[in-house]
DNA sequence: GTGAAAGCGCTAACAT
DNA sequence: ATGTTAGCGCTTTCAC
């Protein structure tokens, strides 16, 4: 392996020299740069950023910490797409991405700060991570810089990517109002994801805006899973058979409800309209297919790992960007 | 940040004897050993493993090329699916993951060798790269402990996980003769793909042994895209109507012949039968679900990130596993 | 414009 | 069982 070393004796110049000289320094001679920029690439010199890491305190690497990304998640690949967001900016903003694993049986063996510290990395993002995990906290005590996807925390270190919930969630209740309807229920996620709490807010917002009541009875909770959804469906069908639409807070519940429907022979839209969120690929691919909240994923990993980098160099006026989301009218709601 | 030098210092002992405690060498008093793990603890001590690397040249890291992680290839997460089960794996065999980005727009301006070597890694998997991709003749040079996802090249520090193409297509060509068919023809994927030559080579054996003459300009390329099989699809039934049954060496491609079977009035599977390939998961959603031959790219990234970390540590016996496919029988094929 | 020297945090001979 | 010492490859004062 070629060290900066070898350049200098090649050279006929000292390290720091050949240092100076491959780093941009200005304050080396052209004469001088060039031929150790020319033995260099001759020698096939690649630096060791462990070196380089271990003397700067900075690694260049960026760390990602992504629950979700086990056996069972393979249904939303919302995920996905956020982490080739993220790896789209990270490579053009030239870091690297080093992936922690936050579920696996090893878990919680060792503490955020310990991941990031062994490992130097410059700057972490989350994903896929719930209020109250014990990680959450960690981050906000800590003092290494951290950008949250969906996850509203802000202080001098930590920022966050999210989109509208609320005014998502109101979009898809409206659009369901304009459409006629009037006994709306609706399919919550987990009561300690925060897109929950604001997509329920948006429900609520929507509905009394234009004079509709609230009933506590006509939410349920569904746990972002579509089994799940579609037994608590199963069961407000039949508590409550006045309903003629449900706001599923993701598309993969919305699919849960769209089940439980069929099963109880009603047709969608016709009987009853549901409302998804998300637009997941297979929102298109369900019958019928799901009108939906889109947000871009994908959009939202660049957008934090560029905060990041903007936070890492000093270059972030505010420590949170907030996307757009667009109703995406598809099958599956209709004119009452 | 606490180093062993500072607990050193308050052990009343040399770094050294902290640094045999810490990593567990037997050579080192019990009562020594506990009071450095307790003052460790205490200043919140975690080892600096850029430090340790360097010293070691070894890192604890696997390298990760994967291709196809932007914002196309958002349809099929089969690539989704062989990263969580490398996490998962790797994870659990203690290495972390660096994540090494191949298309962006600053692509190839570091080769595979510089990438790894920078970073140290003890190891490299890659995952969808093609044959005539410059990087894999790299790969087969380099002396890096590397892991092929579905190509199979064997070498001192080169080995590969992939499942048996030729059986799968020949399983998948098998089941429509069993229906009746005799007029088959083949979309294959791209010509400087491994897997797409393995499956020619099952259906032309499939085809042969069961008398079966193997026509070439029934056999059309759809570049592994859904529009592009679409296409070639809608020209083959015009051009050669005889055909009862399409095998698609992908899903997504199936999905494709779909389209243009239906655009072309045809029912399936009534009129003509797909089978495709992968099992993706909107395979199950589409209409009507595609009959498929199953692989496991979970179990593939698990694998492949055993292998590596079995090579890495010596354990390997040989360099190479491969996995079985599965007839997964769904609405798209039928008797003839 | 260039070099000598120190040091980042750690491991590993080689003593003792 | 423990300490001394050197050194991994790099950057960075400080001096010339």
């Amino acid at each position: 392996m070629t060290t900066i070393k070898d350049i200098s004796k090649v050279a006929g110049v000292s390290v720091t020299t050949v240092s100076r000289a491959l780093n941009g320094y200005s304050d080396v001679n052209e004469e001088t740069r060039k031929k150790i920029l020319e033995i260099a690439k001759q020698l096939n010199y690649s630096p060791n950023t462990l070196a380089r890491g271990l003397v700067m305190k900075k690694s260049q690497t960026i760390g990602l910490l992504v629950s979700g990304m086990n056996r069972e998640s393979v249904k939303d690949n919302l995920t996905f797409q956020v982490l080739c967001g993220i790896n789209e900016c990270v490579s053009v903003r030239n870091y690297d991405l080093i992936l922690f694993n936050t579920d696996s049986t090893r878990q919680r063996e060792k503490t955020y700060t310990q991941l990031c510290r062994e490992r130097k990395v410059d700057g972490v993002i989350i994903q896929g991570i719930k209020l109250d995990d014990p990680y959450l906290k960690e981050v906000m005590e800590s003092d290494i810089p951290c950008v949250l996807v969906d996850i509203p925390v802000e202080t001098n270190t930590v920022g966050y990517v999210t989109t509208d919930n609320v005014l998502g969630a109101k979009k898809a209740v409206e659009h369901l109002i304009e459409l006629g309807h009037q006994n709306i229920a609706m399919v919550n996620g987990s009561n300690q994801a925060f897109v929950s709490k604001q997509r329920l807010k948006g429900y609520e917002i929507a509905l009394k805006e234009n004079g509709i009541k609230v009933k506590r009875n006509w939410i349920v909770d569904g746990e972002f899973k579509e089994e799940m959804a579609k037994e608590v469906v199963l069961s407000l069908l039949s508590s409550t058979p006045e309903i003629t639409a449900i706001f599923c807070a993701s598309d993969l519940m919305a699919m849960g409800a769209l089940k439980a429907c069929q099963e109880q022979g009603l047709v969608v839209p016709n009987d009853i309209s549901i409302i998804g969120y998300d637009d997941i690929l297979l929102a298109s691919y369900v019958t019928p297919s799901l009108t939906t909240i889109k947000q871009d994923m994908f959009e939202m990993g660049y957008e934090a790992a560029d905060l990041l980098v903007d936070m890492l160099e000093g270059k972030a006026k505010k420590r949170h960007r907030i996307l757009e989301t667009k109703l995406v009218q598809r099958e599956s709601c209709t004119r009452i």
